[in-house]
DNA sequence: GTGAAAGCGCTAACAT
DNA sequence: ATGTTAGCGCTTTCAC
């Protein structure tokens, strides 16, 4: 069925200069063969009618779609949208659409995702991993087809396709070093699944921390959670059943550690005084809890902004397509209020 | 140009069994005219081929696209982030794509990006206003091609399409009549674009609280801001200069109400004995604060699900597409500390 | 500089 | 239940 108005085509203005279809499509493509004139006719007459592409012709005929996919964990995560937002503002103005999914977190989701995006014929694919995605199979399709592909920051280096990520080992090192300074011998890191870098390097960046400091690595002070806002309520109950209390919190990001501090202010523990805390991600409610959380600033605007960028690129220049490149993005220990211990 | 390698294509099944694409492309389709064996023989070959549904051909054949477009005024919002959310999922399970672009509240980027919709074919399209849009007409062309339109949150009523709203005025009585109820009798509103209905409406439902109160209006103790943190700050620096200080504050978001709140507090004001304060959305932010924040709760998941769900319904029963009808969600006034005046 | 013609892969009357 | 056929609108060799 197609829809009763009829869509003005490169026929209708073809009939109109008594040309053929190819010369229309030439001058609107802005081919060099077509004269100046021809071009200016045909482009006047074009808008005149208002002549919209039919892209999905065009997609047919060429192969391709100026269609990028991303495939994201989820939405509604302050990461995550300002990172879709720098993304989708660039390939805008590079005159791409973005087609977004998300997989919630669970890998049979991000599989079918991966599959949509594929039918949908997609130019290239940034993707940011579920947390518990094992097998990468399903990217195998893009690669085979020689479609860019681009992880940020929740990555595998299972491909030879870029990645964007921060030095997440360096920050965390950071993150807990800096605990370490304000006099921290007990630090609790709270972590996310150990399958996604992210997580895991944060955590070996938290045992070196410690085994530079020369303080012993204790299996009972780290928790692998969720990370979301009851993560952070529960380990703060934990927390509170020790004995002696921590001295120190470190947790992977800003909502779950935000949620464990409120927890354990409800409980009469001092924050920093009695427990001092690290957070990740700077997101905009670091700077409203009380007392203003350190954390690791994490541009995640810039990166999405970079992903698209070198997406771009990749489609342009074919050749480049399986470089296997690291993006490395800057990120940074800032401290405020929860981390300060008074001497 | 094709890609290198060569598509599995319903001519290739079709050969297989000689049978005629059609058949294959029925059978594929699930029609009922098929066989179930016939249907049988063709998934297993086609899934063993790797077959891949063009989406393109399908597309130009049929002449629509199974792809929604969604214009927001951004992403990164708690807000429209999780209405998002909402809306891919309810997308994804029906087989829809999504193509999601912002106007960063920009009346011009959200005509480029109608245009751009447009041209992509959506089938429908959602759409939340930009704070300055004031010209409609880049909506026109999908009305005049049968497109089923929606608004969400912010609306236009010009056209005889759909909307998702709440009802801004009533959680805006409700809010300040809290308030009033409080004791308060100089109550500052912090506001947005009265362009849009979202605030203009708050803002009219403060008025009208005002006058069942027998408070005198005044214009005074209105801000028109961006709503944004720095509004948030500025406001709260204006409201220190007052004298007297007012006794109450209903912010149109929760993400300004906060950060007037954290520069009120810096200035020694005490929330909620010097000034309670309102804010509005219920993000996240609002429990973490101190004092938490009394707000109105608004179901931005759920209106997003909801937006989809009617337009999908728009889409199969093209008769109704012209319908206006206006799906109001249910919102509610949250009371916590950051407004309770102790007697 | 421009045209003719074939084809991209799928769909849907209309036939059988 | 299946086949025939004619597009959908655009691109692109290969001619001229």
């Amino acid at each position: 069925m197609k829809s009763k108005k009829k869509e003005v085509t490169i026929y209708d203005i073809a009939r109109q200069f008594n040309l053929s279809p190819s010369t229309v499509s030439r001058a609107l493509n802005n081919h060099p063969a077509i004269s100046d004139k021809t071009k200016k006719r045909i482009l006047a007459y074009a808008k005149k009618l208002g002549y919209q592409a039919n892209k999905f012709a065009s997609a047919l005929s060429k192969g391709q779609t100026n269609t990028i996919g991303v495939i994201v964990q989820k939405l509604d995560s302050q990461f995550i949208s300002s990172a879709l937002a720098g993304m989708e503002q660039v390939a805008q103005v590079a005159g791409f659409n973005m087609i977004i999914s998300q997989s919630l977190e669970m890998e049979a989701k991000e599989k079918s995702n991966a599959e949509t995006m594929f039918n949908s014929r997609v130019d290239g694919l940034i993707v940011s991993l579920a947390s518990d995605t094992v097998d990468l199979s399903h990217f195998k399709p893009f690669i085979a087809k020689n479609i860019p592909l681009i992880f940020f920051d929740r990555i595998s280096e299972d491909f030879s396709c870029p990645v964007i990520v921060i030095d997440n080992h360096k920050a965390g090192y950071e993150a807990t070093s800096h605990l370490i300074n304000q006099g921290c011998k007990r630090i609790v890191h709270i972590s996310g699944n150990q399958l996604r870098n992210v997580y895991a390097e944060r955590f070996s960046g938290y045992k070196k921390a410690l085994k530079k400091a020369s303080i012993a690595f204790k299996k009972e002070l780290i928790f692998f959670t969720r990370l979301d806002i009851q993560a952070g309520i529960e380990t703060a109950e934990e927390v509170l059943k020790m004995k002696p209390l921590p001295d120190g919190i470190f947790a992977a990001n800003d909502l779950c550690a935000v949620a464990c501090i409120q927890r354990l202010k409800k409980a009469g523990v001092r924050i920093p005084e009695d427990i001092a805390v690290v957070g990740f991600n700077n997101d905009p409610i670091s700077e409203f809890i009380e007392p203003n959380l350190s954390t690791v600033n994490y541009p995640s605007r810039l990166m999405g902004e970079t992903a698209v960028k070198m997406l771009i690129e990749l489609m342009r220049s074919k050749t480049a397509v399986n470089k296997k490149s690291k993006i490395l993005i800057h990120s940074e220990l800032i401290v405020r209020e929860s981390s300060i211990k008074k001497k």
